[in-house]
DNA sequence: CACCGGTGTGGACGCTGTCAACATGCGATC
DNA sequence: GATCGCATGTTGACAGCGTCCACACCGGTG
């Protein structure tokens, strides 16, 4: 235990913690750096001197909920039994959705802090990062066959985008009083459309 | 011309105006009682004869970015020319999509400051608000027989889902980088996506 | 004409983020 | 082992914010 170690404690992961504590209570207005320095017990102006501003602590938070949001997602993703491989993809995909918004849902002031300040543009090829989980899960559905590849390109901003907009209208947007079990329903709803439109040959997409 | 009514102007629509002018400019954060009664040329306070609270004022901006919202999907409405009726129910819905994202896009600090203020739940009836717009085009997706109506429930839900966090994604999001035109195709295979999956019959919804 | 109430003003309080100057004490150096 | 430097923490200040209160104005009503 390194606890106290230079003047006082170790002041930045108080400040951290504190932070994430902060915003899961009262989501981003929630972090003033002068209450969380006060909070710690220590004087305002000593998080200047571990945090450039405070952008900075956003920031620690916004990470801290990006890693709750990976663990929601694997969480579900562990979950999945089925063994046959195209069900197994299938049910993957939706896992991660699922485990999307049941983080969203269980941690709305982490969830909005992560999307006023997300850790610059994903790359998706990073598979301990969310974008980068759903682009193996559609990759892999490609694999085994069941998703079109002429259908691939775009599906990952399609996936990401359903469920994304699902969290947001649920917490603190329009959607916010919707009863639980509608709710559920709903997603579940959400899920199988998404997954009706990559089970579909290309020839049915005929527009016009 | 009932221009300097009272003791100056009619404050409330200066406000109004100016705060709406804020908004478009600097998002929701740029809205500050005081700076705006500075801009039209009164003492701070003096908004508070018209608006009870920041949120007041905040709320008078989020109608007006809904106006917007509503004007935008009208537009693209506007622009269908099919008139086969599949064809056209389809197009519709396919043209609400579009719309709300042309106003996002359009007018982000509108669109934010909406949707951090959105004028309570909607019923989804009225047709002069964006989720009555689209019930009723997934009413009539049904009445041309293009929807299955085992499919209809939770679709307003999922289209809705899918078109905000696009928007939502793209503008300040993770996405706010993404090029235009990988955008733009990015969204027209969402919206394709969606026509698919509610043109497809529900017997090739059997999950597992 | 007097007055009353809707409207605008000025001042104050407490909160915020941030900068600058000052104090403190750990750890490395002589 | 004493000393010095630098990282750390403190105090004070400034500008800006939302909001409450007391006061000033002025137009329409009695």
């Amino acid at each position: 235990m390194t606890a106290t170690r230079y003047h006082h404690g170790n002041l930045r992961q108080a400040l951290a913690d504190a932070a994430v504590a902060a915003a899961r209570e009262r989501g981003p207005d929630g972090l003033a750096v002068r209450e969380l320095a006060r909070s710690v017990g220590v004087s305002h102006n000593a998080a200047y001197r571990h945090f450039a501003d405070r952008d900075a602590l956003v920031g620690v938070v916004a990470d801290a909920g990006l890693a709750g949001l990976v663990t929601a997602m694997d969480r579900r993703l562990g979950e999945v039994t089925a063994t046959e491989p195209v069900a197994r993809a299938r049910a993957r995909l939706t896992a991660l959705g699922t485990g999307y918004v049941d983080f969203a849902l269980a941690e709305p002031g982490l969830f909005q802090v992560l999307f006023t300040a997300y850790p610059d543009p994903p790359d998706g090829s990073d598979a301990s990062d969310p974008y980068g989980m759903l682009n193996a899960a559609l990759d892999d559905l490609v694999a085994v066959g069941y998703l079109d590849p002429a259908l691939r390109e775009g599906a990952d901003v399609t996936c990401w985008s359903a469920v994304h907009g699902f969290a947001m209208l649920c917490v603190g947007g329009p959607l916010r009083q919707l009863p639980p079990v509608v709710r559920d329903q709903a997603l579940a709803a959400m899920l199988a459309s998404l997954d009706r439109a990559y089970g579909v040959r290309a020839e049915s997409s005929r527009a016009e």
